[in-house]
DNA sequence: TTGTACGCGTTATCAG
DNA sequence: CTGATAACGCGTACAA
């Protein structure tokens, strides 16, 4: 008793299918459908009705082949799964991007791939699946930007990086501005001996916050080259933090890139036997939730994730537009949350 | 200086150019392009090296409109994006799902999307933007389901709830044996009152736990009465955790229903000196990472949600490819992770 | 093996 | 205000 006709589903009414049960043309049909004013009121109510009779939804690749346009954005994330869904940091910019999204007609496709499949992606965008693209977690070996530039509108969560085309648009907080305030206040509470644990060097955030950390111990004449490299990852800034402490046993306080890393380091403090902030005092970046889940609530530099996702989501769509006015780029203020780490 | 002509970007090149610059006909190019074994070696290669030259992409909305097929699949979640970002449960599912993705042609359309945009979602997919979906974190409420199954192959995570379509395709683990695992090790530490902090109960997996954990209880002849129920959220579990210790202060194990929430309670337990294991066991479920990134590392029930993710992403490929023999229901094993707190 | 011609469901440009 | 009719880019019988 098996039916080889299982896909015989029914099929989806079309415009045309409307357009007979209301007694009109196809156009008209679809003057209703897309909210034209010049259709006789009469027509409008019994083409509403003939569409909901149908339960009639307009074909996207139909739509989209006619009009050039997909009503749908892409965010590219050049991320693994497990760093993209480690980060809370990630979950609050998607969340200001869908919250902008959401007061529009446009859909979010959300494409989280690293270099592997990255070449699928790239070719998914180019081939006219979404209107435009959001980037975030940009990393400077990623060479398909400049590529996806050319082919569609993209907007930047996080300055590019240098080689990039200047005339790029992105939405970033002034990162090194935000690294100075959390390092100026260890300084504040009488740290002598202080050093800092990076995010990803190849990253334009990873950079700036090193240099901001840098250039705040220069001024006061402090060492600074009490400085280890992590990836913005818990496994990483963990083992950066061991090697921090061998290396400088003496360290007092420690500026960490990120929030997720900086719960790395307290657990790997704690492990050693030192107090935060009792002998070791810590600032994180992002005041995301990681600040507060561990076991020692965060002194951390705030930086608006959420609504540096709303802005990029909102940059792009003003972009998509023709808004000839849209600024390059945005930079959103941070400040420092003080908790109970340092 | 203003170009109100920004928009000018290069067109994407159209099989009837590759057609042209390779001297054949458009459908040649189609057939070289869709990897026809019937073209003459060197016609392939002229069209390859028209396609490298050109840069050629398929437009996508053509080629689903001429053949009814997108290439492209939905994860739908109907959550909340806190909570789907908040449970590690999520990411694990997620990245089983692309792992078998990967190995297709297809690719993922993300939705996120609790009651409100529920219907854009709705509209979203049955405009022909995916041939199938996956159904995740589903509620009882959620009666888009039933409507979404008539227009397309649908694979759900975890059993759909009773009212649902008996012939629908899932996969799932038998929740009710793990909660019982989960219990009896409860009673076999020698707990003798034992609680429960339920997930949400207009979920079938938030259901068949409590029952698990009742029947354990009921087969010793202990009372079954000391359950609280929780929505699967931190802070849920944590209200939960309060009232079960208000209403039962004599309470010495507790089964939590999901990792995620089972930290919630650990941290009102610590807050309120109660220690765990001494004072109170903990079990929880999932073994997701949730499970290790507390203070207290937790007994827990595992279930496999990676394979989970990757045996619905196979169950609809197959389904989609016509096969046949794909089984309604796919039941994948459960086992008991011993770790600190039971 | 290759090319011709038609259709997929909409939008957009014209007449009327 | 409404209705033909031509694109949009591609797949695919069918014919050659």
């Amino acid at each position: 008793m098996t039916s080889s006709v299982r896909q015989a589903r029914p099929p989806q009414p079309t415009l045309e299918m409307v357009a007979e049960v209301a007694g009109v043309s196809r156009a008209t049909v679809s003057r209703v459908v897309n909210g034209s004013t010049k259709v006789r009121p009469g027509i409008v109510a019994s083409v509403t009705a003939a569409i909901d009779e149908l339960n009639y939804v307009p074909n996207r690749a139909a739509r989209s082949l006619a009009s050039r346009q997909t009503q749908a954005l892409a965010l590219v994330v050049p991320e693994d799964m497990t760093r993209f869904f480690g980060d809370p940091y990630f979950a609050a910019v998607v969340q200001g991007i869908t919250r902008r999204l959401d007061q529009s007609d446009y859909t979010l496709n959300l494409l989280v791939a690293s270099s592997d499949p990255l070449h699928k992606t790239l070719r998914y965008l180019r081939s006219g699946n979404v209107d435009g693209a959001l980037i975030i977690s940009h990393h400077t070996g990623d060479d398909f930007v400049a590529e996806l530039q050319a082919t569609m509108p993209v907007v930047f969560g996080g300055r590019p990086s240098a080689a990039d085309d200047l005339e790029a648009y992105f939405v970033d907080v002034d990162n090194a501005a935000g690294a100075e305030r959390g390092t100026q206040r260890l300084i504040d509470i009488g740290r002598r001996r202080i050093g800092s644990i990076s995010g990803a060097i190849d990253m334009p955030a990873g950079i700036d916050r090193v240099t901001g950390f840098q250039r705040t111990l220069d001024r006061v004449g402090m060492p600074t080259d009490a400085v280890e490299y992590a990836d913005f990852t818990v496994v990483g800034a963990a083992a950066a933090t061991r090697r921090l402490l061998e290396r400088c046993p003496d360290i007092d306080g420690i500026f960490v890139a990120s929030d997720l890393m900086a719960t790395g380091a307290v657990a790997v403090l704690q492990e050693l036997g030192r107090s935060v902030p009792g002998d070791i005092a810590i600032v994180g970046f992002d005041d995301s939730p990681a600040a507060t889940s561990g076991p020692i609530p965060l002194t951390t530099v705030h930086q608006p994730s959420n609504e540096m996702g709303y802005a990029m989501a909102d940059t792009l769509l003003r972009r998509l537009a023709g808004d000839e006015q849209v600024p390059h780029r945005t930079i959103m203020p941070t400040h420092l949350v003080l908790r109970d780490s340092a």
